[in-house]
RNA sequence: GCGCCCGUAGCUCAGUGGAUAGAGCACCGGACUUCUAAUCCGACGGUCGCAGGUUCGAAUCCUGCCGGGCGCGCCA
């Protein structure tokens, strides 16, 4: 899949807008000009200041999407107590000031104080055809921002769960998506690639020989490889006993273990790519970022802590003990930063990493993709990361919390004998599942053509299962759900995009050739029109608020919009040419933004299904 | 016990302090000589957990209660 946008040409626009602010050239293309509630916002707002005086100017109109119109203003009903005034006399007052005859083609003053706002049909296909002439689509470019992102994060010799599968894909979803808004962002798989476990994992590594198919176990089904080295940690004293031996050993710098300890590492890597590459994520190893990249930073920032008297020793393990976290029975809640037997844990990992990234990456913004139970860890990571000044003022890190993704019983995940769920496995049902009915419904296809669509369909309905509800909360994960054609789900962007294409192949055209002027005939055109428009300023919204499923739903409109007008608006068989090619401009339009909204997403959209 | 998250239609989920709370699924009734009928249209379906409070206006903000999930010292 194509990478999102022309790096190269944001980078520049990023570094220009960094160095200073937006002047009104650039202005527009900052808040996106396509953006009617924009538009209507700074109207709105110049009839505020014109009909009560200039220090209304500010004021937020309040422009939100009206069931009786297209939009509507409720600032009357706010500003009534303040002017003194009716509210009804207040919305008229605004109307009568509004000065946006060019944009708007009706005025209304309903209810208790509502102003309802229509587009004019021209302005709406003036702005539509602008937006197929954008190679932005009418998505802003805000402030560019630096922004490690921390997402995925499995272990070394564990298999991924759906847990790790979610993270995964909403943390790949942010990068795109913040990419694409112009952000530099520094992905970084937080592998987990070090630790006690190691001991034994090496262990149980040389017991079976480096070229072992035991070790490839490691490629291909690693919790296996893994519970075999802990069923004999558990069951023999002499191993367990050499396990221990070999954490020392390791952590001394111990060359030897350190080689094997490489070998494993790149034994999980194979595993993790394998994974990667099937979901069709952008991580790569030039992304990862694990546990270890950090081992010489943890003695100095556990001195550093303890000399500013930030942390103290407690029951002989050193704690930075934070206002307002206490646990059972009022005690104090302790970040742990050295154990008592000298170790380090994820605690101090995590302050070197958070340090790393603000100090080194010269984070604007640092993004966490980690599970909702994590919360408490994190907030007292970011705490005590504030107090000891390794946060510059403005730098907030953000946990972006995932829920866990439950089984038809409403429990997390697993399978009837209550193991994990092995990720490859479940990837390859949603693309068996996907091929069935491909057989069924396409048989005029070749095989190959068919495992392409299959595959497409099956992970892109995982993925944007996934997606489609919010990050934080917890759901339900149902094969049949996802990979239904109707409703909130990826095959149905997809089969909305596969129809599209059918309609170019048919006459013979290339979208890029559409590019006529819109006129708007019909309510179906007016509403796919507008909803195109929309596309811009949500993608800033998941930008900010960094949840994708705003973009989702967003997606989910538009392809509903698009079936509308499918319906009812005959295209290449038009018969005013000027409507034909108004209504190919419209579908290349819509091809175009569900195309880009579903890359943003790492969804692809095959040719056909 | 303390903290975080959650409670919206039978089910799965949206919902930016604004008018009559929305989708999808399921169920019921319709629509293919048509650019892909795997798509569409209609109907049905609600005490937004409960009770107060703030507000001109609350699913949304505040407080309390009920119910559920998760976390709370040496795993990560």
């Amino acid at each position: 899949m194509a990478a999102p946008g022309p790096e190269r040409g944001l980078t520049r626009a990023g570094r220009r807008n960094r160095r200073r602010p937006p002047g009104p050239a650039n202005l527009g293309r900052l808040l996106g000009m396509a953006d009617p509630q924009e538009t209507l916002s700074r109207r709105v707002q110049s009839a505020l200041a014109a009909a009560f005086g200039a220090e209304f100017a500010e004021t937020d109109p309040v422009i939100r999407p009206s069931q009786f119109a297209d939009f509507q203003s409720n600032a009357a009903l706010a500003l009534a107590k303040r002017l003194r005034r009716k509210p009804r006399e207040v919305a008229s007052e605004i109307a009568a000031h509004l000065e946006a005859d060019d944009v708007v083609g009706g005025v209304e003053v309903s209810g208790p104080g509502f102003v309802n706002l229509t587009l004019r049909d021209d302005w709406i296909a003036r702005e539509t055809r602008d937006l197929l002439a954008d190679p932005r689509l009418g998505v802003p470019e805000p402030p560019r921002q630096n922004i490690p992102l921390d997402y995925s994060a499995p272990n070394v010799a564990k298999e991924m769960h759906v847990g790790h599968l979610r993270t995964t894909v909403v943390g790949d979803a942010l990068a795109r998506t913040l990419e694409f808004l112009g952000h530099n962002v520094i992905r970084q798989n937080h592998i987990g690639d070090w630790g006690t476990p190691f001991g034994m994992l090496i262990e149980h590594l040389l017991d079976v020989g480096e070229d072992s198919a035991e070790a490839g176990l490691l490629e291909s089904d690693p919790n296996a490889f893994y519970q075999a080295a802990r069923a004999k940690f558990d069951s023999s004293e002499e191993f367990a006993d050499r396990s221990r031996r070999r954490v020392v050993a390791l952590q001394g710098g111990d060359p030897a273990t350190l080689a094997l300890w490489h070998e494993l590492v790149d034994l999980s890597k194979v595993y993790f790519n394998r994974v990667y590459g099937k979901l069709d994520v952008t991580l790569t190893d030039d992304h990862l970022a694990g546990e270890s990249t950090y081992n010489d930073d943890l003695a100095p920032i556990c001195a550093e802590l303890e000399e500013r008297g930030i942390a103290r020793i407690s029951d002989g393990a050193l704690c930075v003990f934070l206002d307002g976290f206490t646990g059972r029975e009022g005690k104090p809640v302790p970040l742990i930063v050295r154990k008592s037997d000298g170790g380090y844990g994820y605690g101090t990992t995590d302050l070197a990493t958070i340090r790393h990234r603000a100090q080194r990456l010269k984070a604007d913004r640092i993004l966490y993709v980690i599970g909702a139970p994590q919360h408490l860890h994190l907030q007292m990571v970011f705490e005590t990361a504030r107090e000891a000044g390794w946060l510059p003022e403005g730098v907030t890190p953000v946990h972006v919390q995932i829920g866990n993704v439950l089984g038809a019983d409403g429990k997390i995940l697993r399978t009837r004998s209550g193991e994990s769920i092995r990720l490859m496995a479940l990837l390859d049902e949603a693309v068996e599942r996907a091929a069935k009915v491909v057989a069924e419904t396409r048989p005029d296809l070749d095989e190959a053509a068919r495992a392409e669509i299959a595959r497409d369909v099956g992970i892109g309905a995982v993925k944007y299962a996934d997606l489609s509800v919010s990050h934080d909360s917890e759901y339900v994960f149902d094969f049949d759900r996802m990979l239904a054609l109707s409703g909130n789900t990826g095959p149905y962007l997809q089969y909305a995009v596969a129809r599209i294409r059918s309609i170019f192949r048919r006459g013979g055209l290339s979208p890029d050739e559409a590019a006529g002027a819109v006129v708007l005939t019909g309510e179906a055109e007016r509403t796919l029109a507008l909803t195109l428009l929309g596309f811009g300023p949500v993608v800033a919204q998941v930008g900010e608020t960094l949840e994708p499923h705003r973009l989702c739903g967003y997606l989910f409109g538009l392809a509903q919009a698009f079936t509308a007008f499918y319906e009812q608006c005959p295209v290449l068989k038009a018969e005013d040419p000027a409507v034909r090619e108004s209504r190919l401009a419209l579908t290349a339009a819509t091809l175009r933004v569900l195309v880009q909204g579903l890359a943003l997403l790492g969804v692809r959209a095959p040719e056909r299904m």
